[in-house]
DNA sequence: AACAGTTATGCAAACGTTTGCATAACTATT
DNA sequence: AATAGTTATGCAAACGTTTGCATAACTGTT
């Protein structure tokens, strides 16, 4: 019994065929009589052939294989988007690689390379938070591989991205809050050096100037990364503000969370005397009590059209259009702790 | 200028060498001169030289890919998982290809036969819920192809498995229960197909033994898949029955949960009625009021010790081990929701 | 000066698949 | 019966790297 894998010579001799004749009859060529063919399959069957996808790849100089950088995997938000991205490539035959970058810029560069030496057939991308420059992706761009970022993209270079129009998104919170029945409403936002959370602070400025509302800035709290601990930082200067508000648009669902049982501690209630809505749509605010309002911001859908779109760009014969930006309809999801 | 990539002939004709020696050099080869490694370093530094993986793979037999099944990404647990996978897989050297299987046989049966394809050197994989039978696994055993079974392992077979001690942690958590005081100690179950959470009942009664509690059947629930809303579910029961339990062990957070917030809407207060412990350490567990004391079931740390496992089998020269289970340890985290 | 031993490099084949081009074997048309 | 057209198959090269073996150029020993 031999050792080795059966491969395309094999089956030949066994059929008395040349390597290339089953090479096409396996790939269903049309110039392959009917007949071969299916003796071809049959034997392959038979004989547990199983193509080596590395000799193609190395062939065709096509590996049908994406690779993905994300800041982390662990993150609820990041997670979704790899599950929309793995979902829609295998049902395109497409297989993906994944990475971490942990918002270290140094990694997200050796990732590049390993990328490049690897053959990728295109690369979907988060930003490292540490990345003001992306020079690193320039090159890869130039090399002519696609690529695609999502959530936090480079405003620095035209490129594919995908992302939620942030600045609607709270627009349409804030405003929900002012219809609720509330007059002061205050917000927690992220860094104001990521471009989402200032997204986020002008939309929600937009919506009080629409409805004739004053912008307090004493209501406005700013974070560094819209953690639970931060949250609750931000949920005591309220308290200990003199000029409370009586809802309050977090920038993300940890914050709000965490203002929601800070609130109710202290005898606040919520939401008839704070309305409060979220943002993002994690698996937490449906727990919560009340449960929380909140932006539905679209992850797996991320993922699937940033796949969708990065195969598009990888297949296109056509070279014309250098680059595209997709926005994707977010949700405003309203349950009880915004329901006055 | 060229359009194609540099090769290792490139850099051989513009150093006047030859590409055997442009390789060795590179590859740090002890018989090549440290004079002309550094040549040729500069120079593949300067040409911007990427050496093709897909070619090296394919001469070497050897991808340095380690491929990925897990039911799904987007479950808190597994993205941890695949975390420390991919963490651990970096540092060695490996990449990591990822697959969902949907906890469908077919897929997972579909994904093997693909990662056979691709000459992945190893695979990691937790079962999906459909697969009663592991002949495709077997099959890619004999094939000599390193297999590391984490959480959801096979009992029909041999194999590399890393898992938690389950009967041990829900020892501890109801010991923990009992020495807390509680009397009448219930626990909320999952599927009894799943051997974890057999586990997981038989530590529950081996501690009420222990300590000469009766086991009373009617305080054991049985879940589906230990839902919030099963939970929920489960909770009710309770509150209907006549002998209530004045503690529960819960096989996982999300149950505990539900029961934290039924209990508390009837009135029953957590955790100085009924003491409350729940299973996985996942966020919500450090969220929820009270704090949900847990077992640290130590995702990331499955997912390390499954790579390291895997790249060891990998690399191994020795044949003479064929399977190795590593049990790790887990952790019961004490939080508000058990201290009477 | 002859030889053995060491050090550095090159040659050429191999890995398994794909594909442009050639060609053989038919079929249909005059 | 000769020709053109079609259909099915084979030949051979190529993709970029690695590696066993050969060999050339030294160094040191007698």
């Amino acid at each position: 019994m031999k050792n080795s894998r059966i491969t395309l010579k094999d089956l030949a001799k066994d059929l008395n065929l040349s390597p290339s004749t089953i090479s096409r009859a396996l790939g269903n060529h049309p110039a392959i009589s009917d007949a071969t063919k299916k003796r071809v399959q049959k034997m392959a069957e038979e004989l547990g052939f199983r193509p080596n996808s590395i000799a193609s790849s190395f062939r065709k100089k096509k590996t049908q294989t994406i690779g993905v950088i994300a800041p982390r995997i662990d993150i609820h938000f990041h997670s979704l988007v790899i599950s929309g991205i793995e979902e829609f490539a295998y049902n395109n035959g497409y297989n993906v690689t994944i990475f971490q970058s942990k918002d270290s810029l140094k990694r997200e560069k050796e990732i590049i390379k390993i990328l490049q030496n690897k053959m990728v057939d295109g690369i979907i991308v988060c930003l490292s938070i540490e990345t003001k420059n992306c020079d690193h992706f320039k090159k890869i761009n130039k090399l002519g591989i696609p690529l695609v970022f999502y959530d936090r993209v480079p405003t620095d270079f035209d490129t594919n991205k995908i992302i939620i129009n942030d600045f609607e998104s709270a627009y349409l919170a804030t405003e929900h809050l002012i219809k609720s029945g509330c007059k002061r409403v205050g917000h927690i936002s992220g860094s104001q050096t990521t471009n989402i959370f200032k997204a986020r602070l002008e939309g929600y400025k937009a919506a009080l100037k629409h409805y004739k509302l004053p912008v307090e800035e004493s209501l406005i709290l700013f974070t560094n990364n819209l953690s639970y601990e931060e949250g609750v930082k931000c949920a005591e200067t309220y308290l200990k503000s003199t000029t409370k508000p009586d809802g309050i648009f977090c920038a993300n669902d940890y914050t709000a969370v965490s203002v929601i049982q800070v609130f109710r501690k202290a005898g606040i209630k919520i939401p008839e005397d704070v309305a409060i809505v979220g943002f993002s749509n994690y698996p937490i605010s449906k727990i919560i009590e009340p449960h929380l309002t909140t932006i539905n911001d679209r992850a797996f859908q991320m993922g699937e059209a940033a796949t969708k779109l990065l195969i598009r760009q990888i297949e296109e014969k056509d070279e014309s259009i250098s680059s595209e930006t997709i926005t994707l309809k977010t949700e405003l999801i309203i349950r009880e702790s915004s329901i006055k």
